[in-house]
DNA sequence: AACAGTTGCGAAAACGTTTGCGGGGGAAAA
DNA sequence: TTTTCCCCCGCAAACGTTTTCGCAACTGTT
């Protein structure tokens, strides 16, 4: 299988490369006789031009980096699907690299897409980033960063971020609104930014009902959630409430409950905050709180496009999390 | 912020551009003394090689491309991980395009790939495929193909599948096995190949007991599935056994049951094909057949490794599909 | 002192594009 | 007829590597 090149071409043709190369990008100097004779032996030939050439000639590749810890998740996925659906229209490609939560992994893969010159990079920090020096080689080199979901701290980065202080907010609004007391609250990861803003905000709307207490739990697997409800649901004065931080959380309190046969919403309201596949798995489903990847994906490439278009100033946009009812509560 | 290159280094070192090249890999040509101060300067300023370069000049670029119908899924994401996990330590990178299950846009994401002259394919159809001329056009570049779950019929591809056959024969086995003699069994589209070979392994079993019947149904989302079972299970004479082709299904036919408040395993027994996720999200777990994603995606990558190191013949490997236990019958 | 063999390095071509510049040739204007 | 201008097109450099070939300067052998 001979490849085709643009020489190729300008020797069946009896014409120069540049001749070649230009009546396929329609430029003005070519007459239209001979673009329409380029454009049919392209055609007939099937050409296809290399991207890497291109690449190495201008200095620029249309590929995106994204890494992320893991792909296979609750949430990432949808991520992904939506920065990829964006990509090929906008004539970009997509190089996904999995961090597998470990720093030096990460680090490496940061090499990776140096070495390919990406023209940006979506990252979802991994829970042991302790420096971002190497990611600051990206900022000085020109090179978009966006930051979703896991992002660093401080204000010199683009983050895309769920409305976490909202989210919360809004749950814990709504749980008090309902007349529960005695919350079991189940948070993620004590280190992440995330989990402390969610915290906080939940915690501070919590505190304003005189009456009602929370018992605050943080853990890092389902397992470690579905053990901690076990306990709580095995004493004498049971919640009355659960809230979820997170899918993970929440396969691991509906597990609980489910075998405990503690009845959904009559004796026990759930709320999470979630990407909406799983809450809808259960019966009853469950009220949440959106937050919602497919968005967060929507809106990440759009700042790409942003940062790429000039707009070089440092953002942190947030996307909406309405709340969809289930019946649990 | 300047951009490190092989000239950039050989002027600051006074050497040529090809020395600093062989010093940089070790070449028996260059003198100890030499190598070391490229090697530090290199270090220093923290050289990364041009992938684009080395790709055109190789006319190799160390890329597979992936295509599946879709990133979020049940399934997709776990093979991906896999596949992701084994590029990385073998210098290789991973592009990732979805066809929406959509033809045109799979072909589109052919041209991409074939653009960005890949090393080689992983590929799961969209259902929509109708023509496998596209990908034959890879065959004949001696660009490797495999192909894995959504697989093109005939033996000229390499193809990565789960035994399908086999597991669709033990979840059967096991039905009858526990006594079950009217058995709902919902498959999946209708015209993959992957739904055939399951219908007819399973069917094949339940025919040589004489007293069970399957009442067989073709859904092609969790909502359909969902309707149907209700239907089934609104009648007098319910099914004793529910078989679920996939994930997919699954959840339509657990809502189905939940929401009828019918008892697992007590009314009802439940099996299903899967990776593992879902079944154990539910209580009493569900026993399933494993088709793990992530052992997938191990075996294809181990096939185009394979192919790569001249072993070009066509080839369908499988998976083992064993039985993991749950309390659902 | 002449020779062969080795060691260490550089020149240049090639991979496939894009693009600035320049030039031939024909038509219109003088 | 000469001049000017425009329309088409080709030359060649450049992007950053790798690799073939060759050459100079030693080393050691007769």
């Amino acid at each position: 299988m001979e490849v085709i090149t643009l020489k190729r071409i300008s020797e069946v043709l009896g014409l120069s490369i540049s001749t070649v190369s230009r009546a396929l990008k329609d430029h003005p100097d070519i007459s239209a006789n001979t673009k329409k004779r380029v454009h049919e032996l392209a055609d007939t030939l099937e050409y296809e031009p290399n991207i890497n050439a291109i690449s190495l000639r201008s200095k620029k590749n249309n590929v995106f980096g994204l890494i992320v810890p893991t792909l296979s998740g609750f949430f990432y996925d949808s991520f992904i699907s939506a920065v990829e659906q964006e990509c090929r229209p906008n004539g970009y490609s997509l190089m996904i690299l999995q961090s597998s939560d470990d720093a030096e992994i990460e680090k490496n893969s940061l090499r990776i897409c140096k070495q390919n010159r990406i023209s940006g990079l979506f990252v979802c920090l991994s829970t042991q980033t302790n420096s971002m020096e190497a990611f600051d080689k990206f900022k000085e080199a020109d090179i978009p960063l966006v930051f979703f979901d896991k992002v660093p701290e401080g204000n010199k980065y683009n983050k895309i971020c769920v409305a976490d202080e909202q989210a919360a907010k809004l749950a814990a609004e709504l749980l008090l609104q309902k007349g529960s007391k005695k919350i079991l609250s189940i948070f993620g990861n004590e280190n992440l930014s995330i989990t402390k803003t969610r915290f906080k905000a939940f915690q501070k709307i919590i505190s304003l009902q005189k009456d009602a207490v929370t018992f605050n739990e943080y853990c890092s697997s389902h397992e470690e959630a579905k053990k901690t409800t076990k306990q709580y649901f095995s004493k004498k004065i049971k919640p009355d409430a659960v809230f979820c931080m997170s899918d993970e959380i929440l396969i691991g309190v509906m597990k609980s409950l489910n075998e405990l046969k503690i009845s959904i919403p009559e004796d026990v309201s759930v709320i999470t905050l979630s990407d909406g596949f799983l809450p809808k798995i259960y019966t009853p489903e469950i009220t949440y709180i959106e937050t919602s990847g497919y968005k967060l994906g929507k809106l990440a490439f759009t700042k790409m496009m942003d940062c790429l278009n000039g707009n070089t100033e440092a953002e942190e946009l947030f996307i909406s999390s309405p709340l969809v009812k289930g019946g649990s509560m």
